[in-house]
DNA sequence: CTTGACCCTGTAGTCACTACAGGGTTTAGC
DNA sequence: GCTAAACCCTGTAGTGACTACAGGGTCAAG
């Protein structure tokens, strides 16, 4: 009941593209797959899987190497699940920190939007960043 | 009135990195400093002001690129400053984008975190990454 | 039998740094 | 005058997670 299924066909079923199924293979993240007598590589059903945990792992923001663990960590469901919380709780704490710088450059920015000068000397943008003091500094 | 600035000094006083700022060099961020007999850069305050430019800019998550446009912007005053304000509302909008996607994914942990389950098999975070229908869903 | 879609390997490029290795120079203290 | 620390130099390679070729081989449809 092993379906063959080719790169391009697992790409399209795990939704990762061909050049970066290879590249998580190299990588080790994937087993070595069975080849084609010419030299194709072949996958099956518990391949779609493993992708598919990837890109979810990746779409949440977690590193490769912090996939890793948590692949190995699901092929162990009775060891104690300690490590994936511990890389939830701080990668929340980073998505936090994330958040907060980059809503501290929104409000600079959305100061700095609608400048009206038409021209560089008096530039709203260009003010801030010379640290001039002059008329879009209030 | 010329101080003569040594890397390091430089690298103080615009809170920019040694390796930093001989990349930026390399880069045609910086002009070519003059150098000593025995080849130490030299710098002044021209070269401060470019390099806090740089790193204030940086700091507000502008590219390289951008930062060439601007620095251009910056030394002709008369021009019209329609192409700054243009990056800076393309920024933006770059940033709302990256803090939407975040404030998504900071949903999704914060459901994951404080897992109780202490074995891997009803994991939290497992769970969702295997896109299982368990205890975990709800 | 040819065309096009697919597959292979290996290498180099992206971005903005960062980290050496393996040297030379300057400065302060003794 | 000597030595050690702190500084400076060039050039190269590494980071993360891909992405993009170049230069080939394979396979299925018409
Ligand atoms: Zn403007
Ligand atoms: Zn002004
Ligand atoms: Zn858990
Ligand atoms: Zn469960």
């Amino acid at each position: 009941m092993q379906q063959k299924l080719t790169i391009g066909m697992l790409s399209k079923q795990s939704d990762v593209k061909v050049e970066t199924i290879r590249y998580y293979e190299r990588s080790g993240l994937l087993p070595i797959p069975t080849r084609s007598a010419s030299g194709y590589r072949y996958y099956d059903g518990e391949d779609v899987k493993r992708l598919r945990f990837i890109r979810r792992g990746r779409s949440l923001g977690f590193g490769l190497e912090e996939i890793r663990s948590l692949l190995q960590l699901a092929d162990q469901p009775q060891q104690p699940c300690h490590e994936a919380d511990q890389l939830v709780q701080a990668h929340l704490a980073e998505v936090d920190a994330k958040i907060r710088d980059l809503q501290a450059i929104r409000n600079v920015l959305e100061q700095l939007a609608g400048c009206q000068s038409q021209t560089a000397a008096h530039c709203r943008l260009l003010e801030a960043l010379e640290e001039r003091v002059c008329c879009s500094t209030r």
